[in-house]
DNA sequence: CTCATATACCCTTTAAAGAGGGTAAATATA
DNA sequence: TATATTTACCCTCTTTAAAGGGTATATGAG
């Protein structure tokens, strides 16, 4: 716990009923890399993280003052 | 480039006025981390991209359906 | 076109993340 | 209460991210 990013996840496993173990089969990883990330560990790898995110139905974006400016040229850039 | 991280990382460098290896120094990170960020790197650890992200003043949050549910929950035990 | 600067990548070394196995303690369930 | 399950940590081994140095190429200013 102690930090946002671990209460998200763990609030978000117990509402999946899932078990760290089982998280971590599902995501990929390490049952000891779930347990670390729900208690505040911040050295994990991010695309580890994003595995455990997916499987629990969680999304990062972003905010900053360029943030519309950014989505603005770069949905330009991909057509 | 590549993914959308690496995107958001180069065009907020770029804006500030930064080079690679300023913006590592000032992030506390091997200018190399920067490179390889802004190139599609998924595997780099959380805590050296949040410290990047906090020098560019961008931050993460994210969404999922229990977002509000959990915001609700989370503030009370704060207080 | 020149010269300076930035970027793209190479290499080596070191620290530590991650995986997986084990077990005591905590927690839930019958 | 007894029992099953889950979590909290321990340990060891392997892998690799990260740092820092180096250099060729690309980019930009004068």
């Amino acid at each position: 716990m102690q930090s946002e990013l671990a209460s998200i996840i763990l609030f978000h496993r117990k509402h999946s009923g899932l078990t760290q173990q089982e998280l971590s089969e599902l995501a990929g990883v390490g049952k000891n890399m779930v347990y670390e990330l729900e208690n505040g560990k911040k050295s994990v790898r991010l695309d580890n993280l994003l595995k455990v995110m997916q499987v629990l139905n969680i999304e990062l974006d972003f905010q900053s003052p360029l943030r519309e400016t950014f989505l603005k040229e770069y949905s330009d850039a991909k057509c």
